[in-house]
DNA sequence: AAAATTTCTGGACAAGTGTTCAGATTTTGT
DNA sequence: ACAAAATCTGAACACTTGTCCAGAAATTTT
């Protein structure tokens, strides 16, 4: 065995590592996110999350620095998921014309399904503006999202450079019918349908 | 002196006593608003308020029930001021053309003078997610702001329908750029003036 | 001036917080 | 089988939290 191979096993040995350690922590991310979609950012304590996981406090500081990085690790692995969900829509093989409407039905199901996960977004997106350690997961998430809408409208045929307010009006009714649907209104989402093919329709 | 002149005069002064009680519960809830908006909800706690406002903590619990029914006061105060600031700009005689760039300035202006207090906004708007104490405050809030849309819109000669859509992308970009503001983008008020006027010069 | 009421204080309390770390346990490498 | 390294534990620490309340101080009423 040459030292050449000697050093290729043992780099495959620490990534092998390094990989197994990644994993752990997104299991241990999984679990702080179902104890944080509930309670919140300023109300989940680190023994909620070590209860929910199973583990002891202890470890979570094994595998996250501190608190604000623990929470920024889970919000930007949810958020990363949901863009690729919504992304995964937009590269189907449809017409222009049934996008629109694929791209709405697809936001309203996630409030119906992930009503939750999505406030905890809500919840550290306004955290930032008091805490500056949010802010990059923040502005990280908010250009995916905004390129996420970007696609569509390409794909819709219309200039990309409106992808921002597009984004920003989205946003402003995702939330709101989040809002209300979180309060009992089970009609939100359709309702949701309803108002943004109306505002997408005179844009598209 | 009749019995009846005797129990107009207590009612006189019950009246006054109560009036007393509400000034100072005012002035304190202005002592915690600068505590609040420049912490947030989660960070702020009843000592900090305490000091700010030059009193102790027994103080505030007896002039409040507890810190949620604290913080919603002080909210609702704060908010009531600024539909009353924007609605004075309503009211002001002025053409229809201009009106919207009233409007807008308004807006921009209090981004620039009030950025702190709105974050605050948005924290309990986001709270309400999570705690249904702070729902019936958002809820009153937000009906008045689409009220205010409303008088707005209704001004400038636009079918007030449209009052809720209106108000959600005005909402959407004021927040977004209050929170660039925060961030240090000090052109970002004259940048929501921008987008939104070529939002509403296309509604309007 | 005395009594009654309102207002305010600040220490005490129990419960909770994030973080640390010595040592137990398990996994890995030889 | 042994040693070394990685993983995990949970008690301890130093603080902070909202709330309560006996009693002092100020104000109002008689």
């Amino acid at each position: 065995m040459t030292k050449l191979d000697k050093i290729a096993r043992l780099a495959e040995k620490a990534e092998a590592k390094s990989a197994k350690r990644a994993r752990k922590k997104d299991e241990l991310a999984d679990h702080a996110i179902t104890a944080l979609k509930q309670l919140g950012y300023a109300r989940t304590s680190l023994r909620d999350i070590a209860e929910m996981s199973g583990v002891a406090v202890g470890t979570l500081h094994y595998y996250f620095e501190d608190k604000v990085d623990l929470i920024t690790y889970c919000v930007r692995r949810y958020k990363v998921g949901f863009v690729a969900d919504m992304g995964s829509i937009l590269e189907a093989d449809v017409e222009p014309e049934q996008l629109a409407d694929r791209f709405i039905k697809g936001l309203s199901l996630s409030i119906r399904r992930e009503a939750e996960t999505h406030r905890l977004w809500y919840d550290i997106r306004t955290q930032a503006m008091f805490d500056p350690a949010f802010e990059e997961v923040v502005v990280d998430i908010e250009d995916g999202l905004r390129d996420l809408v970007a696609t569509f409208l390409s794909r819709s045929g219309v200039s990309p450079e409106q992808a921002r307010p597009t984004y920003l009006v989205l946003d402003s009714f995702f939330r709101f019918h989040l809002q209300a649907y979180l309060r009992g209104d089970k009609g939100a989402p359709a309702q949701f349908e309803i108002e943004v093919s109306a505002l997408l329709n005179r844009l598209v």
